[in-house]
RNA sequence: GGUCCCUUCGUCUAUCGGUUAGGACGCGAGAUUUUCAAUCUUGAAAGACGGGUUCGACUCCCGUAGGGACCGCCA
């Protein structure tokens, strides 16, 4: 049986980083394992759901280099949804609740104050036909609970300790107690399906295989492996990677903007810093740039990924981001560089391409190259000797060198002395790239107008 | 309040009872660049704390502290 993940975001926000390290550790494996992705979006919740959201994480993804050509959206599977509810309701394993919100709230916050678990107490269970009846014919519509198996040796109400178990691909054996939770509430009272239910039926109907997400759905797990069977379904198998944390190991927000993919994206990351960022943190694997998919996921293994929190650091990825630059060549990037209005081809890039962060430092590079700037004049007499001593064009990479040489005679200056003065009045800049490659790009004009602004 | 998970250099981590505790990033130094940045080489740097078990513990057990997840008519 061929693999099949799918990554399953609700459009009801912006993708961020943790998001995408859910989305690439699922794409990894596919690709290693010859499978295929889904992008299912989870968009249920028609209060928050919107197609804005949903267009913008097809966006981000796209911008990432994922191949999303195969998507559903559960919001055109009701039928399905239906379907399997039906079948639940006719083995009379999903059952009509009838409190309000406000009622189960306030229940939830007793029993905490009691220092009791906060569990449904099945009290819709228990009610008798004519009390469903009556308040039926009071209007009121009711949502429904899928009954968890968790009271054999019992009455068929009282809940009993439960442990459903299964093999998790990163954590090992894991076993969650059914007799400590809530029987799941799977239909709203406007009818309208809720995740638990809806990503079980799709699972099951779109074969997945391998259901990667993050630990904070392990309880959702034990819940949904008694539902793949209440449907009569094989689970797949689950893998549950850790969280990540913040450079201060805190919890990441999903309310910092900054790491939303959009945000690094206009920061000017590349794709492929971020991928390699979001796939190697919290794995054994050393964090460094890779230049594609294919290459991180060669080295995909469920056993590298820590069950420690990841820890999630701008910095570091603006690091890497900047090393990726560093040794790319310009014949991927040409487009790009053009439309940044940065000239000079591949002997520009190559002259720059050291001192970039991201790919917009080159158009700064190229602006302090052919642009206006403000020198800095260190030594005034020393930056006029050289204005003097300018040689005559065409320039080229030993221009630099004989030029340099003439002014150290003229002056006596050398090393620090000589060049730190020179940088500063060429490119108002205190550090930059070889000026041997730069000065040719800044020409004689430039170079002469810039030697003499002090006077 | 309950259940579960985590804790090794600054950071991400290797080790799965016996190691000079290894690597990567960052940091320091050297080389190179007649300057800087970039690049290359190299160095410093670690087992949260307290108890056990054991000939021997980073590794197993218990406790403490810190961090995280879940306990929704969110996903």
């Amino acid at each position: 049986m061929s693999t099949i993940v799918r990554f399953a975001p609700s459009p009801t926000g912006r993708l961020h980083i943790g998001n995408i390290r859910t989305a690439v550790l699922n794409y990894l494996f596919a690709l290693k394992s010859d499978g295929r992705f889904l992008l299912r979006l989870d968009d249920t919740d028609r209060e928050r759901s919107t197609e804005e959201f949903a267009e913008g994480i097809r966006r981000d993804l796209a911008w990432l280099g994922f191949d999303i050509s195969w998507q559903v959206r559960q919001s055109d599977r009701i039928a399905r949804y239906d379907a399997a509810a039906d079948k639940l309701k006719a083995a009379g394993l999903l059952y009509p609740c009838y409190e309000s919100e406000d009622e189960l709230e306030r229940r939830r916050k007793r029993q905490m104050a009691r220092g009791a678990p906060p569990i449904y107490d099945r009290a819709s269970l228990r009610m008798s036909a004519e009390e469903r009846a009556r308040l039926e014919g009071e209007g009121r519509s009711p949502y429904w609970r899928f009954r968890l198996p968790n009271t054999e040796g019992s009455d068929g109400i009282v809940p009993l300790p439960t442990l459903v178990s299964w093999n998790d691909a990163i954590r090992g054996d894991q076993t969650v107690d059914l007799g400590s939770l809530s029987d799941p509430v799977l239909i709203r009272a406007d009818g309208s399906y809720l995740y638990t239910f809806t990503s079980v039926v799709d699972d099951i109907e779109l074969g997945i295989t391998h259901v990667i997400r993050g630990g904070d759905h392990l309880t959702n797990t034990g819940v949904q492996i008694a539902l793949f069977e209440a449907l009569g379904a094989v689970p797949p198998v689950f893998a549950h990677h850790s969280l990540l944390v913040d450079a201060q190991g805190q919890a990441l927000s999903k309310r910092l903007g900054a790491l939303s993919i959009e945000g690094l994206r206009e920061t000017g990351l590349e794709p492929m810093a971020v991928l390699s960022h979001a796939a190697l943190v919290g794995t054994s694997d050393a964090i460094e740039a890779h230049s594609d998919l294919a290459s991180l996921a060669a080295q995909f293994s469920f056993d590298k990924i820590s069950l420690a929190p990841g820890r999630f650091d701008v910095a570091e990825l603006n690091q890497l981001n900047a090393r990726l630059l560093h040794r790319t060549g310009y014949a991927p990037i040409a487009q790009r560089l053009a439309a940044l209005g940065v000239g000079g081809g591949e002997a520009f890039w190559d002259a720059v391409r050291g001192n970039v962060e991201t790919l917009a430092d080159a158009r700064a590079w190229w602006d302090i190259a052919t642009g206006t700037i403000s020198p800095v004049i260190e030594d005034a007499g020393l930056v006029a000797t050289a204005a003097t001593l300018l040689p005559a064009e065409p320039w080229d990479e030993t221009t630099w060198g004989a030029w340099t040489n003439a002014v150290k005679q003229a002056t006596g200056a050398k090393g620090r002395a000589l060049f730190h003065p020179l940088r500063l009045a060429l490119t108002g800049r205190e550090a930059g790239p070889e000026l041997k490659h730069l000065l040719p790009f800044i020409g004689r004009e430039r170079a002469l107008a810039r030697l003499k602004s002090s006077v």
